[in-house]
RNA sequence: GCACGCUUAGCUCAGUUGGUUAGAGCACCUCGUUUACACCGAGGGGGUCCAAGGUUCGAGUCCUUGAGCGUGCACCA
C-alpha cells in the first residue's frame, strides 16, 4: 500500500498552482536573509560566507531575457551555497540609470504631452522621472520574485538612496581631495539631442554613406566629409617625411583664399597623418575632432567653436550662422563651387558616425568644460606609487585576486585598459547623483555660467552643503557608472568601515554579468574597490552572453522574436524558464532561447513531478536514512547516485552549470526513471527509492526551486521546513558501492538487445518469449530474473546444459549471454545477416586495436594504464567475435 | 587595421588536463494505451568533428597556415 493514493496528486505539473504561493512562504520564512538562517540553526555562525551582488536592472522598464539568465545563474549559485551551509547573502537593487531613464521619461513626455524638460523646473521634472522610476522598480522587483530568485529583500538597495548618494559623495570628495578628480576642458562626446556628455564607452558607431570632398587648400588639396567644420581651419597638417611636400616647413605661412575669403595658413608636421590617406594632407578642426584635438594639444595650436551646443552653426559661420549642421553643408558646397574650390566629391564614401547608445542623437566632438577622472596621473596609494589604471590592471594579472570566466576576456580588458582615456563623469542632465561641488563668486557678479570659473571663483567640494551665503551647487550630475562603479560596498555599509555587513561579505565571491558591461562596470568596481577599500571587490566575473532567438538573431521588438521570461514562466513555469536559460550554455557564449527548448524543459519538470507522484503512490512512506541495496539494480543506482552527486557539486563548484544540469537531467531521467523506477515495480526496495528521489530533488532544488519545493511539501522526504535550508547531499561514500562486476549493466544491455530483436522483427508486444542460459550467465539472469522477465517481455527462463535450443537465436552482452527462443517467428536468413554485419564491426575493432598494440612505439610510449586497457579491450573484442562466429555457424 | 572567439548529426549545442568504436536535446522513421508521466514509453537511422599541413605511439582536443561567420577596439582628414 502507498501512502497516497493516486488522485491526491494531480497528473501534470501546474506552476500556478504552487509559485506564487511558494514564493510568498520563502520570503516569509526569512531565509533569505543569512542573518535568520543564523539565528534558527540553519547556518553556523562560524560558516564560510558566500556573497553575491545583484547587477541591478535599470529601472527603464522592465527585465527582459537576459536578466532571467542573470538570475538563473546567480539563484541557482547561491541557493546551492546556503543549502551547502555557507553564509550566503544576494544584495538585490535597481540602478537609477541616468541618461537611459531621463531620455525615456523625455520621450513619453514629448509623446504624451509634447512637451520638453524645460518646460518643467528641475524639481517638476525629477519628480516625473521619480514616478517613472518608482513604477519601473515596483515592475522589476516583482518579475525578480517571478523567477523564484533568493535574494535578501531585506537588504535592498538603489543607486539613488540616501545611502548610496551618502556614498558617492563620500567617494567623489577623496578622489577630488587626492587630486584624481580634475575639471578640465577637454573634448567630449556632446549629445546635441539630450544635451549632455556622455562617455566613450557609451557611443556606438554606426556605418553611413555619405559624400566625400575634396578641396582646394591653397597649394593643397584636402579631403572631408563635414564640410560646415572647416570655417576656422588655418592650420594644414602633413606627415613630416611625405616627400610630396618637402618643400613646405613645420610653421610656415601660407596666404590662401578660402569659405570666408583670404586666410593666412600655417603648416603643421605631425606624424599623426596617414600618407597613404587622400592626398595626405588635412586641416585640422581641433574643437569638433578628437583626433585634431590631440594635435593642436602636441603643438600648442587654438581652435574655435564652430558648431553650437544646439547643434547650429556660430557666428564664426558668416552667413551660415544659425543653420542646423545638415543645411549647412549643402550650401557651403554651393559656395566652394561657386569659388572653384571643389576638386571633386566621392558620393560613395562609406565612414561611421557615432551615436549615442542609450537613446540619444549623433554625437558631436565638442570642447566643454568637464568633470574627469584620471587614469594616468600617479599618486600614492598604501605606500607605493600607482595610477588609477594601474590598481584596474593589478588584480586581474595572471595569479592575481581575480578571475574571470571565461578566461580569454581577461585579455579583451586588458587592451581596453591600455586604451583608456581619462574618465569623462559629468553629464547635464538632471536625474542622477549632484555633483557635490559649489561655488561662490568673491564678486558681486553672478554671472549665469557659474561653472566657467574665474580667478575669484571660490570652489568647495564636500559631502555635505557648505555653511554660508552665496554657494550654488554645480548643476551637473554624475555618470551612472561612477555609483555602479561602488555597487559592491556602497551596498553594504560603506563608507562606515566598521560595517558588520561589509566586514562579513566584501570582498564578494561572485560578480555575475554580461559581457556587454566588462568595461562600464565590471572595470570600474575593481577600479573603486582597489582605491577605497584596497582589495578587490569579487573574486570570480563569470561573464553570460547575449539571450538570442532560436537562429540566433539578438532580440529585439522590431523583428518581433523577443521572449519575455515572464510570459514564459506564466504559462510553462519559471522552473522550465530557468533550465532553458542555463542548459547547453557556457560563459561568454551567447545563449540560444527557442521555444522547443522551453518545451522540452518543461517537459522535464513534469517528469520530475511525476516520478514524485510515483513516489509518493507506490511506495511506503518509510524511513529512508539506510538504505539497503538487495539487488544488482539497487548497486547500480547506489553507485551512480555517488557518481551524480559528485559530479554536480564539483561542476557548480567550477561555474560549469550547464554541464551539472545536463548530467543530473540525464541520470535522473534515464538512470533513475527510464530503469530504477521501472525494477522498483517488481523489486520494491522502498527504502532505497525514497532515499535516491530525496537526494535527486535536493540536487535539483538550486536550479528548479518551485517544482522541487512543491514536491518537497507533498512527499516530505526531506525533515526541513522549507526545502531551501534542506542540506546539500553529500554521498556518505559507506554507503557507495562497487557494483559485482558491473552486472546490472549486463542485465540492461541484453533487455535493450532482446528489445531491438523484438523491434526488427516486428514481434507483436503482447507475444511474450522465452530464453535459455546457462552457466554464469544464467546466475546472472536468475538474480534478475523478475524485472528481466517484465522490461524484455519475456515469460520464462529456461536453462540448458550443452546443447543450445533449436530454433534459438543468441543474445549477446559481454560475457552474459542468452538464447532467444524464437520457433517460426525469425527469418534466418535476415538473421544471418545481422550477425554478419555484427561480426564485421568486431573483426574490424579488433584488427585496429591489434595494429595499436602492435606498434613497437605504442607499447613503448604510452601509459602503462593505456595498454593494459587496449589489451584487455582487445581480448572482450576477441571474445564476442568468437561468439559471434559460434552463433552464425549454429544457424547456417 | 589590431585583437578575441566560433565552425562537431537536419537544427541547437556538450565534449574538462590529447587515450575505449565522438555524445545529448529537438526534429525524423518504426512500434506501442505494461498499474508515475502521451508534457509518455520502446527501438532505429543520421557525423571524412570547416580545409590543408605539422607535433605525437595516439588529435574533435595541441601548433602553423588558410576559408567562412561573429564580437570588441582603433581609424575613417
Amino acid at each position: 500500500m502507498g501512502n497516497m493514493e493516486p488522485n491526491d496528486i494531480p497528473k501534470a505539473y501546474d506552476p500556478k498552482e504552487w509559485e506564487g504561493k511558494l514564493y510568498r512562504q520563502w520570503e516569509e520564512s526569512g531565509f533569505f536573509n543569512p542573518d535568520t538562517c543564523i539565528e534558527k540553526g540553519v547556518t553556523k555562525a562560524g560558516a564560510e560566507a558566500f556573497s553575491i551582488v545583484l547587477p541591478p536592472p535599470n529601472v527603464t522598464g522592465h527585465l527582459h531575457a537576459g536578466h532571467a539568465a542573470m538570475l538563473a545563474v546567480e539563484d541557482s549559485i547561491v541557493r546551492y551555497h546556503r543549502m551547502k551551509g555557507d553564509r550566503t547573502l544576494w544584495v538585490p537593487g535597481t540602478d537609477h540609470a541616468a541618461i537611459a531613464t531621463q531620455s525615456k521619461v523625455e520621450s513619453i513626455i514629448r509623446k504624451e504631452e509634447g512637451k520638453t524638460r524645460h518646460d518643467f523646473s528641475r524639481e517638476e521634472f525629477l519628480d516625473r522621472v521619480g514616478k517613472f522610476a518608482q513604477d519601473s522598480h515596483d515592475r522589476i522587483t516583482h518579475q525578480v520574485r517571478k523567477m523564484g530568485s533568493s535574494v535578501d529583500w531585506s537588504r535592498e538597495a538603489y543607486t539613488l538612496d540616501e545611502k548610496r548618494s551618502f556614498a558617492v559623495r563620500t567617494a567623489f570628495k577623496r578622489l577630488y581631495d587626492d587630486g584624481l578628480i580634475y575639471q578640465g576642458d577637454r573634448i567630449v562626446n556632446w549629445d546635441p539631442e539630450l544635451q549632455t556628455t556622455v562617455s566613450d564607452d557609451e557611443i556606438e558607431r554606426k556605418e553611413e554613406k555619405s559624400p566625400f570632398y575634396y578641396l582646394q587648400y591653397g597649394p593643397f588639396v584636402i579631403s572631408t566629409s563635414r564640410p560646415e567644420t572647416k570655417f576656422g581651419d588655418k592650420y594644414v597638417v602633413m606627415h613630416p617625411e611625405d616627400a610630396r611636400y618637402s618643400e613646405y616647413a613645420h610653421g610656415q605661412q601660407i596666404s590662401l583664399e578660402w569659405i570666408g575669403g583670404n586666410i593666412a595658413a600655417t603648416v603643421i608636421k605631425d606624424e599623426s597623418v596617414d600618407p597613404a590617406f587622400g592626398t595626405g594632407v588635412m586641416t585640422i578642426t581641433p574643437w569638433h575632432d578628437a583626433v585634431d584635438f590631440d594635435i593642436a594639444e602636441r603643438h600648442g595650436l587654438d581652435g574655435e567653436q564652430i558648431i553650437g551646443f544646439d547643434g547650429k552653426l556660430l557666428g564664426i559661420a558668416g552667413s551660415f550662422s544659425g543653420m542646423p549642421i545638415l543645411e549647412a553643408r549643402k550650401k557651403i558646397i554651393d559656395l566652394l563651387q561657386e569659388k572653384g574650390l571643389v576638386v571633386k566629391i566621392d558620393e560613395d564614401y562609406v565612414h561611421s558616425v557615432a551615436t549615442n547608445s542609450r537613446g540619444g542623437g549623433l554625437i558631436e566632438p565638442q570642447i566643454k568644460k568637464q568633470w574627469f577622472i584620471a587614469v594616468n596621473k600617479e599618486f600614492e596609494h598604501h605606500g607605493t606609487t600607482t595610477t588609477l589604471k594601474e590598481l584596474m590592471r593589478h588584480p586581474v594579472r595572471p595569479g592575481g585576486e581575480i578571475t574571470i570566466l571565461p578566461k580569454q576576456f581577461e585579455k579583451v580588458y586588458f587592451h581596453w585598459i591600455d586604451n583608456l582615456r581619462d574618465w569623462c563623469i559629468s553629464r547635464q542632465i538632471w536625474y542622477g547623483h549632484r555633483i557635490p561641488v559649489w561655488y561662490r563668486k568673491q564678486s558681486t557678479d553672478n554671472s549665469e555660467q557659474i561653472t566657467n570659473k574665474t580667478e575669484d571663483t571660490e570652489v568647495y567640494c564636500g559631502v555635505e552643503t557648505p555653511e554660508g551665503e552665496g554657494w550654488k551647487q554645480d548643476p551637473d550630475t554624475l555618470d551612472t557608472w561612477f555609483s555602479s562603479g561602488l555597487w559592491t560596498f556602497s551596498t553594504l555599509g560603506w563608507p562606515d568601515e566598521n560595517a558588520k555587513d561589509l566586514i562579513a561579505y566584501h570582498p564578494t565571491s561572485l560578480l555575475e554579468t554580461g559581457y556587454d558591461i566588462l568595461f562600464f562596470w565590471v572595470a570600474r568596481m575593481i577600479l573603486m574597490s582597489e582605491y577605497f577599500l584596497n582589495t578587490q571587490p569579487f573574486d570570480t566575473v563569470y561573464l553570460h552572453g547575449l539571450v538570442r532567438d532560436g537562429q540566433g538573431r539578438k532580440m529585439s521588438k522590431s523583428l518581433g522574436n523577443t521572449i519575455d521570461p515572464l510570459d514564459v514562466s506564466e504559462v510553462h513555469g519559471a522552473d522550465a524558464m530557468r533550465l532553458s536559460l542555463l542548459s547547453g550554455t557556457t560563459p561568454g557564449n551567447d545563449i540560444r532561447l527557442s521555444d522547443e527548448k522551453i518545451l522540452s524543459m518543461r517537459n522535464f519538470t513534469n517528469k520530475l513531478w511525476n516520478l514524485a507522484r510515483y513516489v509518493g503512490t507506490m511506495s511506503e512512506s518509510v524511513d529512508h536514512s539506510n538504505p539497503e541495496p538487495k539487488s544488482d539494480a539497487d548497486k547500480d543506482l547506489l553507485q551512480k547516485l555517488g557518481t551524480i552527486v559528485a559530479g554536480v557539486t564539483r561542476h557548480i563548484d567550477r561555474y560549469e552549470l550547464s554541464m551539472a544540469v545536463d548530467e543530473l537531467r540525464d541520470f535522473t531521467w534515464g538512470d533513475f526513471a527510464d530503469w530504477y523506477v521501472e525494477t522498483h515495480k517488481v523489486e520494491k526496495n522502498d527504502t532505497l527509492l525514497r532515499y535516491a528521489f530525496d537526494i535527486i530533488i535536493r540536487l535539483w532544488h538550486p536550479f528548479m526551486p518551485f517544482v522541487t519545493e512543491a514536491i518537497h511539501q507533498t512527499l516530505r522526504l526531506d525533515k526541513s521546513e522549507y526545502l531551501i535550508i534542506a542540506r546539500w547531499p553529500e554521498f556518505d561514500t559507506t554507503k557507495r558501492v562497487i557494483a559485482d562486476e558491473n552486472r546490472f549493466a549486463l542485465v540492461k544491455d541484453l533487455i535493450i538487445k532482446i528489445r531491438n530483436i523484438r523491434a526488427i522483427y516486428r514481434i507483436d508486444p503482447a507475444v511474450k518469449l522465452t530464453v535459455s542460459a546457462r552457466g554464469a550467465s544464467e546466475r546472472t539472469i536468475r538474480d534478475n530474473e523478475e524485472v528481466f522477465k517484465r522490461l524484455a517481455r519475456i515469460n520464462e527462463v529456461k536453462s540448458f546444459d550443452t546443447d543450445i535450443p533449436t530454433h534459438s537465436i543468441p543474445v549477446q552482452s559481454g560475457l552474459l549471454q542468452a538464447f532467444l527462443h524464437l520457433e517460426g517467428i525469425v527469418d534466418l536468413d535476415a538473421e544471418r545477416k545481422r550477425l554478419g554485419k555484427e561480426l564485421a564491426d568486431s573483426e574490424r575493432y579488433a584488427a585496429s586495436l591489434e595494429a595499436k598494440l602492435g606498434n613497437p612505439s605504442f607499447a613503448n610510449r604510452a601509459p602503462e594504464a593505456i595498454v593494459t586497457q587496449t589489451r584487455t579491450l582487445l581480448d572482450e573484442t576477441n571474445v564476442k567475435a568468437d561468439e559471434l562466429r559460434g552463433h552464425l555457424a549454429s544457424i547456417s
